[in-house]
DNA sequence: TCCACATATTGACAGTTGTCGATATGAATC
DNA sequence: GATTCATATCGACAACTGTCAATATGTGGA
């Protein structure tokens, strides 16, 4: 996915006041990250976890990718900062970090402050 | 884009609860809609007017793309039920669906009812 | 009917993306 | 160090995307 950027809150919502286009590619990225179902479900899958954190190896089959494919989303996520990356021993575990999904949303919002 | 299909209100926030493929297919979907920097533009230049609503001869200018590329975002965002279209004489009107924005919000939100 | 003009569609092209098999890297154990 | 296993990277390929020039469509006025 080319360059990858940590998602900034880098805006105001858009539909409250007119984006620049600088903020727009910004956010557009930040989109773009979301534009994949597969990514998409890693990402609930998760969150939706007792303990918040899942080794990458219980991730493969739920979402019926290959091994490197799996592994090509996660890094995707990681490097816009949605999720966080921690190994331990020969495993890898990951975290979502919902401050940064929360710019996202907030870029939605209908209000200045919500 | 490939099938243009209206957002709908599909299912409870991704980081609440496990969201299936289908409805990860859908979400990617309209997320995929938003991960373009001209159309993030056209979307916010379009809610940001005092009427809410934009004729197409006014938004090739500012977004800097030439009058078919506009068209041709315009016809996405309309497809993915974000922005709606009233032929008014000669001129294509534009106006925003605040609603079906708040679907991909509220797919972000971190509480199940927010 | 013919013209002028706003918007949509077509066709083409370069760049990007998701996918997997094969392979490399890295960590723990023996 | 050698082995084992989890994860990352590489290389390749088909599919898709944004863009514009050229052209078509459609609307209102003359």
């Amino acid at each position: 996915m080319g360059v990858m950027q940590a998602i900034e809150e880098c805006c105001t919502p858009l539909l409250v006041d007119p984006i620049d286009s600088a903020d727009a590619e910004t956010l557009a990225a930040g989109f773009k990250v979301l534009s994949d179902p597969v990514r998409l479900r890693l990402l609930s899958l998760i969150a939706n976890t007792p303990d918040g954190e899942v080794c990458a190896c219980d991730l493969s089959d739920p979402v019926g990718r290959s091994q490197p494919t799996v592994s090509h989303h996660l890094s995707i996520l990681v490097g816009a900062g949605l999720i966080e990356r921690e190994q331990r021993g020969k495993w890898a575990w990951y975290r979502v970090v919902p401050d940064r999904v929360q710019v996202l949303r907030d870029a939605l919002s209908s209000t200045s402050h919500a």
